[in-house]
Parts: structure tokens; sequence; C-alpha cells
DNA sequence: TCTATACGATACTGCGAAGTTCCGGATATC
DNA sequence: GATATCCGGAACTTCGCAGTATCGTATAGA
């Protein structure tokens, strides 16, 4: 997936390209010079998803991602072949950021599980994610392969996460075994995404409660506290 | 709103511009010449819509609407000053085109009636209002009053609807007044948006009954048939 | 030390699309 | 019939940005 890791797939010196074959003298070479910052890597792709979320597709330049990132546009079209190809490893790499399963939290309850996974910090983050996704969903149609790896990044962590609480309340007997649990993980997501993109409204604790007291919590037979 | 409207916003001969006072004879003479062909409006704005549904907001050039509504781009540009104008009022002159609340059905059940909106006409017609949504959602960031046009004309109609028939649910005794039915509108709005936005997922009957089934009516306290 | 490459910075090229102008013809008012 | 504006069509101009090339410098291996 990653440009940065698959480089054999950019016309770089060290490609074996199947183009060539009497090439030999450039693999031999290819450890020659100076070597690339690897370090410039991460620091290039969060600079790219910092001006995504602020001015959307069409909006950024390749200028403003180098001067962000206070980089040259050659050592940017060194590691990326194209503006999409950036954006893509961009949103692909955002998802090795998400907090593992094992921090989920564990309160003994459905609704205290669901509650205790709004913080400030999550609140913050994830008007982020979606304003990415609103920068993303402009250039889905030249790239699907851009929705899938929005998704990955950005929604199916929050429904998995949701997913994961529902399917212990079953477990443990709190709720029904009969609940679209599926389906329900996805409403929190959807609802933020909608909120976000269509009614362009910030996201607040308040919202995020009353999803889960007026939704969430109704459609699985547990009670409004 | 619509620039076909307010037309004394652009500087045409007819408009009574404060900054230019000695012009009288051009406001005399507005009404000499060849008169504006006013079916065109719609048509132009019709092909808009096509176009944008089809290809996105950066893959939609004037030239594919012009030649979509054969029509010069002369003609188009002689009515909007420009791309995004254009959008907006092709965007905000959709709601036109939606059903009164007099044709809502009334089967006496609140899942009667959800299913009942359930069409295939209306399937495939809200398919063609989401990819509309979708490419308006790239250049959101430049016109933010494209958000509301867009909600109001596609979204806000579903979620009204919604409310309707289960304010009527309500005040038959079918369900809880204590509901949220002011948030539980807005669910299948936005599963279906998160659906072909993100998901790119066509909708089918089988989705939709899912959402009803699955969250809406058991989160309203009706059992599931 | 020499060579090859990466770096940031900047200048340059090419292209696509927005927006403008002109054309021949049509249709309105005077 | 004269004049002014509309029409569809097409040529034209303008401009922003993706992508390339160059420059002086820095850093790696041979």
């Amino acid at each position: 997936m990653s440009h940065v890791q698959t480089e054999q797939m950019t016309p770089t010196p060290s490609s074996v390209s199947h183009s060539i074959p009497a090439d030999v003298p450039a693999e031999l070479h290819a450890k020659l010079g100076r070597k690339r910052d690897l370090t410039r890597d991460p620091e290039i792709l969060e600079a790219a998803l910092d001006v995504l979320a602020e001015t959307g597709y069409d909006g950024m330049t390749i200028d403003m991602v180098a001067s962000r990132a206070k980089a040259g546009k050659a050592t940017i079209y060194r590691r990326w072949p194209s503006k999409a190809e950036l954006i893509i490893d961009a949103v692909s790499c955002m998802r090795k950021n998400n907090l593992p399963t094992s921090e989920l939290p564990d309160t003994g309850t459905l609704r205290g599980d669901l509650i205790a996974m709004i913080k400030p910090h999550s609140i913050e983050e994830g008007d982020r994610k979606f304003q990415i996704m609103a920068g993303v969903l402009a250039m889905i149609s030249q790239a699907p392969e851009l929705a899938d790896a929005a998704n990955t990044a950005i929604v199916a962590p929050r429904a998995q996460a949701n997913l994961l609480l529902m399917q212990r309340a079953i477990d443990r007997g709190e709720i029904s075994a009969k609940c679209d649990i599926q389906t329900l993980s996805l409403v929190t997501p959807a609802m933020i995404a909608h909120r976000i993109l269509i009614l362009r409204t910030p996201i607040n604790r308040e919202f995020l409660v009353s999803l889960i007291d007026g939704i969430i919590l109704p459609a699985v037979g547990l009670p409004h506290p």
C-alpha cells in the first residue's frame, strides 16, 4: 500500500525495472551518495493531512505541503509520484495512530463504557479526522481505493470499538443477543460524519451523550437513566 | 438566493448600480432586443446536477454542462457569474421537487408508514441525490452556504418526513412521548449518507428495512415483528 | 578526496479549465 | 427596417497548480 514501503514501484535507481534489464550498474551503485532522510516521511505525511483538513482537496497544493513541512517540492516528488498518491498514503498511514483494543474502557455497564469513550482528546482528534474525510470525499471519484483507506483509517475503528463494547454487553447478559449490533455500531460514526460533513456543526459531549441515551441504549432495550 | 431571481446583483445593463448613477440610458433601453429564454434556466440547472452527480465537483467542467444542456458557455455565464454560483443555484433549486407532506403514507402503524416510504423510485432518486451530495462536499470549504443548501435540499426533507411520522405515532399513543424523535429522525439519512459517501455501497430495500427493524423501532420501544 | 545522491529553495514548463470574446443567426422592441 | 439583445458554437485569453529542472549545499560510501 504505502509508497514509502513499496519503493520498487517508483522509477528510482534502486528499482530492478522490468523494462531495462541492462541496468546492472545502477543496482551496483544503488547505495552511493547521501542517504534519504527517512524521518522526513512521517513529517511530510502529517503536513499533508494538516493542509488537507484545513483547505480540502482542491484547495490543497503541493507547495502548501512543502512549506508546511519545511521541505522542497523535489523531496516530496522523490517519494511520491503524484499528489493523489501522497494523499492516499497519508490517509492510509493514519490508522497506525489508533489506540489498541486493550485500551478500551471496561466499566461493567454498556453506558459506562460508551460514556467513557468520550474524552476531550478523542473529540478534537475525531473532529480533525472527519475534516480530513471531507477533503478526501472530493477525490473519491478519481481514486475509489481512497474511500476504503479513509473508511479503514477513520470510521471503521470507531465502529469496531462500539461493536466490541456491545458484544461484551451481550456476553455478560446485559443486553439481548438479538440486537443488531452490527448495524448499531455504525450509528454513532454515521451521525458524527453527518453532523460534521453536512451540518458543519462541531461535535461536543452533549451531542454524543444524546446519541447514547436517545438512540443506542433505547435500541438495545436498556432504560433511559 | 437564486441568481436567476436576484439578477440585480450582477452587472447587467438592467442593473441600477450604485456606482454609476449617470447610467440612465442603459435603464431606458433595458427592454430592447431579444428576450432571454427563461425555459433554458431549469434545463441548464438540471444538466449541472447530472454532471455533478456523475463526475464530482472537480471533474465537472462548464463545457460539460453546456454540451449536456446543448447551450453555449456564454448563455451560462450570462446567467451565473461563476461555476460555484451555478452549482449553489442548482442545489438550492432541487428542493422544489420534493413531494408535499400531504402525500406521506398513513397506514396506522409507524412501521407500516416507514416501510411504505421505501419505493423503488425513491431509492434511485435518493441515490442520485446523495451522489450530488458527494460532489457538493468537495467545495463546501470554499462556499459554506452550500452546505445549508445541500442539507435543505437533500437531507432535511427526509428527516422531516421521519419526524412527522414519528410525531403521529406519539399522538396516537403508539410510542412514548419521551422518545428523542428529533435525533432519531436523522438516523436514516445519516446512515444512508454514510453508506453512499463512505462505504460506496448502493442502497437497497434490505438495508433500509434493517435500519427500521434493527434501530428505529427498537429505539422507540416497539417489538421486533 | 572523489563521486553520487539527498537536501531546501527557487525558477521553469505544460496543461487544463475558468472565464471572455466574437461570430452568424434568431427574435424582440421601436 | 433599424437596433439591441439573445441564442449556440467556437476560438481565444488568463491563470493556477502539478510536475520538472536547476542550484548551492550537505552527507554518505569508495
